[in-house]
DNA sequence: GTGAAAGCGCTAACAC
DNA sequence: GTGTTAGCGCTTTCAC
């Protein structure tokens, strides 16, 4: 036998607790209508006398607003997904909202709405898609267009209200350092893109492309870590190799510790960068050269974006903000040598 | 101007279209009774035409049974939390529950209270504490003892449904790993402590008791990983300091940042191990020895035990896990002249 | 300002 | 099996 458990109070408790009617309790609670200050101090009395909350469901069905946020994502334990979250549950909670995780681990359709139905289901405000991998892009498109929708990240879409990181830029910006360093180009190892081609690729190629470099095949890394370590043992013997970029810091730790194990150095016969400027890329051995990218911030710009179109107001539907670059230590000049080999 | 929204189906235009009462089309939703297989056809027929789905606020009030389960956490980015919440999440969805994130920040009663009000304004199933810090140990306390409840790790509480880590033997096994290797003691880097004493320190403390080792000064860090290197760069220089352990592995990777700044190696001069075994802390240079902590099989045990509670199944309310001793490269024998240092 | 009456969309209890 | 009748706990007209 499990401790009974009292049946909570309801407003018609309170109201005749106060000596009023439903109605009034119901115009302190929410503020719509004017209340004489007697009479409201009675019932707030009342509703901390019997410790009253109001039952979302009933007020839900009643008024037909919800206070629920949805968010949709593929992952949540890593850290910009996390991130991310964080930030979209700092604003719902400063604006009283409350935040729903549900997560979508396929592409397929019949899985995805299999995932999406419990929380579909549930009367929600509004919606927030995490479109940094292909489940989240899939889901995206399965969200009834009935409900106020934001998607974060991912590559840009027309009509849709969206809050970005401009990761093309970020991207750029870090080529654009190794090759001022001297290195006559800059290796991709790519994260799995959440489309064709993600915005950090896009963004290296297009500053090779501008400096006229060569454009060197890339090399696939899976979410996991250790994934880059075999990428940087094989980058690693080819010593045309001396500068590389990776998708993300987690990935750059694998590929230096790859590249390491290989007995080369970073960054002096290879320089290795990340992106997401991680909590530990600036504790890493070397330090990371990254790009820093404001997840949190993506979080909560999205969220406010959703809650304009909630709050029917016409604003912006599209938010973007540009990374900025952290120069390390893992990314230094190429060898003096490396010219010669590369002519040789 | 916004696209205008569709009003959403309703249970009654579906029992319109399907030719059958609202009651039938009930029954064919919650598979409460039978209903023939005629009109089940006709009611799947015409949710489908219609995109017909339940409105949980309607059922919720009228059942007065939810599937929500609200997480409760101190915090949600830090990789314990992430992958305990992880877990939760994917017992959820496969028991078709939804799940709901709230964070509190402070230990405060009224901002607690202010925090988790608009969740516990919602219809909930069940309420998960996440009891890993302060914040969530006071929250846990404001919770209505009228929603099924249950704690993931922590202090045991009798009476409490709770889900743990047995993260005291884990440090203790740890700990004599240390000793076991010749360090004639160990130093530990403490990760802020949920209450007056965590797991980790007393399972640490044990094991130097009962080897009859010196029990020296603990060293505290807060949850930045940076807050190690300054604690690493000082006992670095301490030359009867041989061996650390720290609280986690974030923090022992600032740690061990500290150390080789400071001039000495690891794990040549001095051992250091983790604690949680993190997804980068194979990867770091030592490798780190650590404890596997199993977090997203935390979530799932405690979501589990949360399940049967409203499942109304008498049950076990408590469940704990040993976690397990990773042996990598950051732990070694100390260095021969460290006996030799002691003495003189 | 305030109360009475109606109804949100669904499930539960009860007849048939 | 199936329909009829209530009613979940609130908000929303609409009188007064």
């Amino acid at each position: 036998m499990d401790t009974p458990r009292a049946k909570p109070a309801t407003i018609a408790d309170v109201a005749a607790r106060a000596g009023v009617s439903v109605p009034t309790v119901s115009r302190v609670l929410t503020g719509a209508a004017k209340v004489s200050a007697g009479k409201r101090e009675a019932v707030e009395a009342a509703i901390a006398a019997l410790d009253f909350r109001p039952s979302a469901a009933a007020r839900v069905l009643a008024s037909r607003k919800s206070q629920v946020i949805a968010v949709i994502a593929g992952d949540t334990s890593q850290y910009g997904y996390a991130e991310t979250i964080r930030g979209i549950e700092e604003v719902a909670r400063a604006e009283d909202y409350t935040v729903m995780i549900t997560v979508v681990e396929s592409t397929d359709e019949a899985e995805i709405d299999r995932a999406i139905a419990a929380t579909l289901g549930q009367p929600l405000a509004g919606v927030c898609v995490l479109k940094f991998d292909p489940p989240g892009v899939a889901a995206l498109h399965r969200i009834p267009s009935s409900l106020p929708l934001v998607a974060l990240s991912g590559v840009r879409e027309p009509g849709l209200r969206q809050a970005v990181l401009d990761e093309a830029r970020g991207a750029e910006e870090l080529t654009d350092h190794l090759l001022d360093l001297g290195h006559a180009t800059v290796h991709h190892v790519r994260v799995p893109p959440s489309r064709r081609e993600d915005g950090r690729t896009t963004g290296w190629r297009r500053a090779l492309k501008r400096r006229g470099a060569v454009i060197p095949p890339l090399s696939d890394a899976t979410w996991d870590p250790r994934s880059g370590i075999e990428i940087g043992r094989r980058l690693a013997e080819d010593p045309t190799v001396t500068a590389v970029f990776c998708g993300n810091d987690e990935i750059a730790m694998g590929v230096i510790r790859g590249i390491v194990t290989a007995g080369r150095r970073v960054p002096d016969d290879i320089s290795v960068a990340g992106f997401d400027d991680h909590p530990l890329a600036a504790l890493w051995s070397p330090p990371l050269t990254t790009v820093d990218q404001d997840f949190a911030g993506l979080g909560r710009r999205g969220l406010q974006l959703l809650l304009n179109e909630i709050a029917g107001e016409t604003g912006r539907r599209f938010s973007s903000e540009r990374p900025s670059l952290v120069v390390r230590e893992s990314t230094a000049p190429p060898p003096p040598d490396a010219a010669v080999r590369r002519i040789g």
